[in-house]
DNA sequence: CACAAAACCTACAAAAATTATAGAGTATAT
DNA sequence: ATATACTCTATAATTTTTGTAGGTTTTGTG
């Protein structure tokens, strides 16, 4: 499952698409409508200022919006932003890869080679969907 | 990812999947094989028993066995088990379904139907691969 | 039958991760 | 000059995960 704060950026994602011609929008604005706390959603959406997906402007009038299309935000960056690793196993993880410890030989582990397949089978899907998709359901 | 209980479900079913033959084979051959503690693998075990995968014999000569064909197991039924849903969000679960608190209309929530569509295809990996496929690449 | 072996069961403790809050700092429009 | 609203770091609270303790029950064996 999803993180509260991968799902909350989600939202935030998702609202300031759908109000792009509006411009700067209130991290308040936000936080109203989706009832999030507003200073954990300042550090979620201060993350994907980080990250490149928004930009912000400081002081009366400021706000944040989106700063890229959203079919050039596949579900896959979101999540491994803000919760981590998509793979199954820290030893199939291609961004946060760790060896397992319990394992002795990799190369011979066939949960390895299993969830490696998984892995590349469940980027397919997150890489494909965008945030384009979930806004043209909406 | 995985909780470390779940990547121990695995190990275990492998183990007994690969020695089969053998016949009862205590925790404690597991839990030494994979450095997993005796008394936390000790609940896995039996939790796998509960839900029909392991057969137990106590006493002396006891143990835990395998009583599913390796085919008959697939990722998805282990990791519901042990960790929970597959899905991403708690409105997309089949097995563990709970309406999102900030989401007013399930029906019109544009994340929801995208996440829903993840999980589809999801599934269709994690019921496909089973124990079998991981056997067959040790 | 007595005993030892090994699974069964419940409860709890420790550690880690997630979620949330606080408060001071910085930039900007008016 | 001032109010507004994002920036940043640290910390507190909560929840989940991981691990431990200790007794109970079943079963094979001498």
């Amino acid at each position: 499952m999803l993180s509260k704060k991968t799902k909350y950026a989600f939202h935030a994602l998702i609202y300031l698409g759908k109000n792009k011609e509006q411009g700067a929008i209130l991290i308040q604005e936000i936080s109203e409508k989706y009832g999030i706390s507003h200073k954990f959603l300042e550090n979620i959406l201060l993350e994907l200022k980080k990250a490149g997906f928004l930009g912000s402007k400081k002081g009366k009038g400021g706000g944040y919006y989106l700063i890229k299309e959203p079919q050039e935000i596949p579900l896959s960056r979101v999540i491994r932003l803000l919760d981590g690793p998509i793979a199954l196993l820290p030893c199939v993880s291609l961004n946060y890869y760790e060896p397992c410890e319990e394992c002795e030989n990799q190369e011979t582990c066939g949960l390895n080679k299993v969830m490696a397949n998984v892995r590349d089978e469940t980027l397919k899907i997150l890489e494909m969907k965008t945030l384009q998709d979930i806004l043209e359901n909406e």
